[in-house]
RNA sequence: GGGCGAUUAGCUCAGUUGGUUUAGAGCACUUGGUUUACACCCAAGGGGUCGGGGGUUCGACUCCCUCAUCGCCCA
């Protein structure tokens, strides 16, 4: 059979991923096996896989797969997230591409296009994860705005409302004046700027004295409704109970005293306009004044503004500049650094604005979902984010959930003509509500209308590992089986929209915990730290990268440089890094299947040694990657797999059981080594599915219908550990007769002669493999010192590789005592530790006779050592 | 401005309740090698006073204080 010497991913991936759909692998339907379950973090449905997208599901599948091979009843479910705004704004661009405005249509006609949108969009980012190999129960992908997802936002909209969580308010919110919707806190994305903070003076009433104040926005001043200082502040004192005058408009405003001024800041002197200023309306509200809001909601100036009405707020700030000066209201414009608050998805510079808007209660849910995290119910990975967790929920604020949009679930809302309003799931029980209300049966509906806003995009996602499971319906099968799922993966930024939520939403429904773990990962960053984003063109398309490297390949770059949680800089040579790994398995897999096998030969004494070796080597392996994978380490535990596949089983186990050139294998030794295989490609098929199929398929004869991703994964046998030890010690052995090949330039092909004059711990065990690895044609345990040959240790034990007047005495003296050195120097140190009564005293015992083994082994060395050089110089 | 976290080899990071030989890995680097599985490879090797300073302890990369630098979150 001729195999290639590469591996080749495309001939492989789209085959397997297809065998595992035809056969249904992926699928998951409640049985008697304990369920370990998933759900996806939506990804946007009309979004594109980015790099985040692969570490995210990578590391999910990772898991999910792992699972099933441990026999769990392994449940992934996918889905994708209706993004209200995010995909409002993209459907309102392209309407404005073909000359359409959104205020031109009605909101069916609005919706329609926005279905047309999603239906041609929604799911390519699902496909996407295909090509990852992600082995996701593709029957239950849903989607945050399909039928059963929207019925169990409006019912729980109902019940918090009912309940008294929900209410309607006027409040200073985030108001994005390009989208026209009211955000939330975490949608606001503050930026520094260069900025200038211009120096008004305004006249005291009934006199020519002036005040002067700064602020970096001069067009608010249309708005003042007051000018404020600290009631500590000297230098105003006199100005107390006085008015001043508006620039520009002439208005009489009142002098104000409150602590919150900063008499450091600017002049001291502040002005005050409650409508567009969160601080300013706090005041306002202390002080009872007036509030003028001199903006439209598309950020001109209103008619309240009296002056430049219906300009952008941004040219109204250079014209009033001008104005100001010829006025002489202007005193001075200094360079000023400061944050702006920005939408995080249309960018437009955030207004803080006076708004009725509806408002989720977050205390008490706030207060239960923290002590799941802090008592560990549930379990954050890295460890270092419930603090972050904690600090945000102790001082969370009353979520803004209305957005002035249309894509998403309308808030189930009616009012009445009279301002009063009903809360239902639908029509015909609004109407019956509003009857009942009013007691006038003659109502009909069109004496209502529903509110026109749509529900904030979380307020649908924190119930996805719910709804999911159709926790809101009447049959529990599902939920009652899966519920509460077991881990959660996801970016740490957005622990507060979603974790926190999906936390809060799990106990106020569930009245259960949603995710047993949660691992946290880092952001995607370029090389150079950057974020990755679309503006920079620093982001690699995944799907160009898995045609370049192969899905697993990229899988493995992607989980080489993330540790839970840090941000992990990413670089084509770790995908690199993870093709070539790859490609070290394809190879190892040729020659094994190269061999011709022999059954009359009789299995030579080192590949017994070997496979005695590796046997214990791998379930040593299974029991860290174990461990790793208990922590969520998972990095490490690839990493465990890649070194025991490389240089344990790649370098050392094949190179031992290799047969000579041209000559076939025995029967016995290729049977472990076939077994070794199957069990190192079960453990790597988390991370690299295809591949571990490809060669678990062709390693053996398999029916059809069989695969590795439902094999079983393999367990700890345990072996006598000790063997790896004493393997270690055959490991110098061997190194050290390559470094004296390497000085001597003796080539791998002479064959050398070598004796060993056993110390303590010394084990001929695997004698044999160190005679094939070093190519010996003697080796001789001795007991006395062989002269004239090159010496090194290992531990304890002297070996002489004699080398007939070709030893350069000198150089063998400074290399020996330069280990001398050394040896005195560590003694050194072990013997100030046990010179120390203290130590000896109150270090525990074991730790105690650990550092006087130290002190032998040393010695040992030491006087070994020193006879040789005096051997040497005689 | 408030909070959190980080600082270990050229780079990216481990180092798990302080004690396994005077700190490990991967990549990169240097040297040698086309030994028929693999140059997407093999072998050998160099490289760190664990950010600075102070303290606790018999013992500190690990715990405490302080300074410096960086990052993140929040306002």
């Amino acid at each position: 059979m001729e195999i290639a010497s590469k591996y080749n991913p495309s001939a492989t991936e789209d085959k397997w991923y297809k065998y595992w759909m035809d056969n249904e692998f992926f699928k998951s339907v409640p049985d008697e096996r304990e369920p370990y379950t998933i759900v996806i973090p939506p990804p946007n449905v009309t979004g594109v896989l980015h790099m985040g997208h692969m570490l995210n599901n990578t590391i999910q599948d990772i898991l999910i797969r792992r699972a099933r091979m441990m026999g769990k009843n392994a449940c992934w479910v996918p889905g994708t997230d209706h993004a209200s705004i995010a995909t409002e704004a993209k459907v309102v661009n392209k309407l404005k591409g073909e000359g359409i405005n959104k205020t031109d249509l009605t909101r069916d006609n609005f919706l329609d296009h926005a279905w047309e949108w999603t239906d041609k969009h929604g799911g390519i980012i699902l496909e996407q994860l295909k090509k990852l190999g992600a082995s996701c129960d593709w029957d239950r992908t849903c989607f945050t705005l399909d039928e059963e997802r929207s019925d169990a936002v409006i019912k729980v909209f109902i019940e918090l409302y009912e309940k008294g969580l929900i209410y309607r308010g006027i409040r200073m919110v985030n108001w994005d004046p390009s989208a026209l919707t009211a955000l939330s806190d975490e949608e606001v994305i503050y930026k520094e700027v260069e900025s200038k903070l211009y120096y008004l003076r305004y006249q005291i009433e009934g006199s020519d004295e002036f005040v002067t104040i700064a602020t970096t926005r001069p067009e608010t001043i249309l708005g003042d409704t007051a000018v404020c200082v600290n009631p500590n502040d000297d230098r105003f004192k006199h100005l107390k109970g006085k008015r001043v005058i508006v620039p520009l408009i002439n208005r009489s405003i009142p002098i104000i005293e409150d602590e919150y001024v900063d008499m450091e800041f600017g002049t001291g002197c502040l002005k005050i306009t409650p409508s567009h200023d969160i601080n300013d309306y706090e005041i306002g509200m202390r002080h009872n004044l007036e509030s003028i809001d001199i903006l439209n909601d598309n950020g001109t100036l209103s008619e309240a503004a009296q002056l430049y009405v219906g300009k952008d707020r941004f040219d109204v700030r250079e014209e009033i500049e001008a104005d100001l000066q010829k006025a002489g209201n202007l005193v001075k414009i200094e360079n000023y650094t400061n944050k702006v608050g920005c939408s995080e998805r249309t960018g437009a510079v955030i207004e803080p604005k006076l708004s009725t808007q509806w408002f989720l209660k977050m205390q008490e849910m706030a207060s239960t979902a923290l002590d799941a995290v802090m008592s560990d119910e549930v379990e954050f990975h890295p460890k270092k984010f419930k603090n972050v967790y904690r600090h945000w929920m102790e001082n969370v604020k009353d979520w803004c959930i209305s957005r002035q949009l249309w894509w998403g679930h309308r808030i189930p809302v009616y009012y009445l003509s009279n301002g009063e309003f009903v809360v239902a799931e639908n029509d015909e029980k609004a109407l019956a509500a509003a009857k009942e209300k009013t007691d006038n049966a003659e109502l009909t509906m069109a004496d209502l209308k529903q509110d026109e806003d749509v529900l904030d995009t979380w307020a649908s996602s924190w119930l996805w590992p719910i709804s999911v499971f159709d926790g809101f319906g009447d049959d529990k099968t599902e939920i009652d089986y899966y519920y509460p799922t077991n881990d959660l993966v996801t970016g740490h930024d957005i622990i507060f929209f979603w974790v926190a939520r999906m936390i809060m939403a799990g106990y106020e429904f569930k009245g259960k915990l949603p995710f047993k773990n949660v691992y946290f990962t880092g952001m995607v960053r370029d090389k150079q730290g950057r974020k990755m984003s679309k503006q920079l063109g620093n982001s690699p398309d995944p799907l160009d990268l898995m045609k370049q490297y192969g899905a697993d390949g990229v899988r493995v770059g992607m989980l080489l440089c993330s540790p839970a949680g840090g941000d992990l800089l990413f670089d084509d040579s770790l995908t690199e890094q993870g093709r070539n790994f790859a490609n070290k398995i394809w190879n190892a897999f040729r020659l094994v299947k190269g061999w011709e096998i022999d059954t009359t030969i009789e299995q030579p004494e080192s590949a017994k040694q070997a496979i005695e070796w590796f046997d214990a080597k791998l379930d040593q392996t299974i029991e860290t990657m174990n461990s790793h994978f208990d922590k969520y380490r998972i990095s490490d535990a690839l990493m465990t797999v890649y070194t025991v596949f490389w240089q344990e089983f790649s370098s050392w186990y094949l190179e031992a059981v290799k047969p000579a050139y041209q000559k076939p294998l025995d029967a016995a030794t290729y049977k472990a080594t076939s077994e070794f295989f199957d069990k190192l490609l079960r453990i790597l098929h988390p991370f690299m599915p295809f591949l571990s199929e490809e060669l678990w398929q062709a390693l053996e004869e398999r029916k059809e219908g069989e695969s590795i991703m439902i094999s079983d994964m393999p367990t700890v046998k345990g072996l006598d550990l000790s063997i790896i030890d004493q393997f270690e010690m055959l490991k110098e052995g061997v190194g050290g007769v390559r470094t004296i090949r390497k000085e001597k330039n003796i080539p791998i092909k002479d064959a050398l002669s070598l004796s060993i004059l056993e110390g303590d711990g010394f084990s001929a065990k695997f004698n044999a493999v160190l005679s094939k690895l070093a190519n010996l044609n003697e080796l001789n345990m001795v007991s006395e010192k062989v002269e004239g040959a090159i010496s090194f240790m290992v531990r304890t034990s002297e070996y002489f590789v004699p080398m007939d007047g070709l030893i350069d005495v000198d150089a063998e003296i400074a290399k020996l005592e330069k280990e001398l050195a050394h040896q005195q120097g560590f003694l050194k140190g072990v013997m100030k530790k046990l010179g120390n009564e203290r130590f000896v005293g109150s270090a525990p015992e074991a730790v105690v006779a650990k550092e006087k083994q130290k002190q032998a082994d040393a010695e040992a060395k030491i006087k070994t050592l020193t006879d040789s050089i005096a051997n040497l110089k005689k």
